[in-house]
DNA sequence: GGCCGATGCGGCACTTGGTGCCGGGAAAAT
DNA sequence: ATTTTCCCGGCACCAAGTGCCGCATCGGCC
């Protein structure tokens, strides 16, 4: 999974595009270059441009539309068995995960972001995506709940800022730290103030020799007991 | 407080430019209609649309700027003895009580920006300048507390989406019914999520609900027992 | 009452993002 | 080798948004 099965057979033009948009941007802001001025420094035309990229905001990010249908792929395939909300956790790590691919390209995109006021806007809408996507899908899970959909858009708000919280930290840091630990942390606190003190799904995978267990003040202790040993004994 | 204060000496030019506008929208759509058609139809120039609107989506939006800044005095003249959740649940009430004044005007732009994708990420922008005035004001108040920015904004993220889930409820029903009643239903879960459901007395400052345990699986379980119950015991 | 400055409005001219359309050329299918 | 298809570039064009300037109206001031 991850970042494989999606192809991309040629995208030769459309890569030069983007290297001439962000040298141009950065050296001379973004509003102060034009569409000309890019497909003039890529060599080609300008027709070609609005080819690969809907709109001049487009170039800026150009591997979200990507990301998104990952995430809505990762979603389709769960099971009816793991916990929505460590699902919709496990999503947003996805987009961490994009970010984190390309560290310096991710500092410079939100550099451009925290001043140009209409990429920011740009960002809200792709943003708003994501967070739609999780919350389509916590809807469907708690369709039958009570209160489920006002519980799902809630949840997939939260996620979603502990995300960014999280995201705009480390690039605030210029790409320093390790971002998945960060993230993870902040949807730790999300998860645990909606999911029941059980532990969920441990990583399985990353468990090493530590085992984490969070859970309540007003869980009596037998059941802390019996989560840190349910904890040991699986995986 | 409410509605007063706030002066608009002779915003007669400005009313008509919006009443045209929604006119032509609602008969013909909003990309259909140009700039052009607004003025004719109010019978002014074009130049001076753009003077009392920056742009073609702020005549949808005309009385966000004013809402905000009604939740920007509100949140400033707060107290340090309310709780914060509270204090950002009622501002949320602000933005319900705005849409509320005016049903059948609330409801047709819902019906536009539901259609018109322009208008939707105009919206999300305000929508977000709400909640970073929330975030920022939730920041301060929990300056001094541990993982307090998280807090800040995931809290002001779910505050945000209860209110826009009680709000486009309303929306879609077409005006029917009491939003504010609903609101303060949506509001009411997220508030009990985290500000304790004690309704007011015992401050009960950091008690931290939540116990994160981390041990080894070498560790023998009597030792995990105890250290549950010191941290349970300090703070 | 006549003069004068400020303010607001309208009319250009212009830039720029974005689209429709068409022609040409290279590659691929036959 | 021919034909079809697809990709690219070059127009022409539309609409949003801005700068600039002229004009009118209204107000104060002598």
């Amino acid at each position: 999974m991850g970042t494989a099965s999606t192809n991309t057979p040629k995208p030769a033009m459309r890569d030069s595009l983007i290297a001439a948009a962000f040298q141009l941007f950065l050296e001379r802001g973004y509003e102060q270059t034009t569409v000309d001025d890019i497909v003039t420094l890529a060599g080609v035309g300008r027709r070609s441009f609005f080819r690969y990229f809907p709109s001049k905001e487009d170039v800026v990010f150009p591997d979200h539309e990507q990301c998104l249908a990952d995430m809505t792929r990762f979603l389709a395939a769960s099971a009816d068995a793991d916990d929505p909300i460590v699902r919709v956790c496990d999503a947003a790590r996805l987009v961490m995960r994009m970010y984190a691919e390309n560290p310096t390209f991710s500092v410079q995109r939100y550099r451009l972001t925290r001043e140009v006021t209409g990429l920011r806007t740009y960002e809200l809408s792709v943003v708003w995506r994501y967070e739609k996507t999780l919350g389509d899908y916590l809807r469907t899970r708690w369709a039958d709940r009570r209160d489920g959909t006002l519980r799902a858009n809630v949840v997939a708000a939260a996620v979603v800022a502990a995300h960014n919280h999280a995201l705009r930290h480390w690039l605030r840091s210029g790409g320093e730290g390790d971002p998945l630990a960060e993230v993870d942390r902040a949807l730790e606190f999300v998860r645990a103030t909606w999911s029941p003190d059980a532990v969920a799904d441990a990583p399985a995978e990353e468990t090493e020799d530590v085992v984490v267990v969070i859970t309540k003040r007003s869980t009596p202790m037998w059941r802390v007991v019996r989560e840190v040993e349910s904890s040991l004994g699986e995986s």
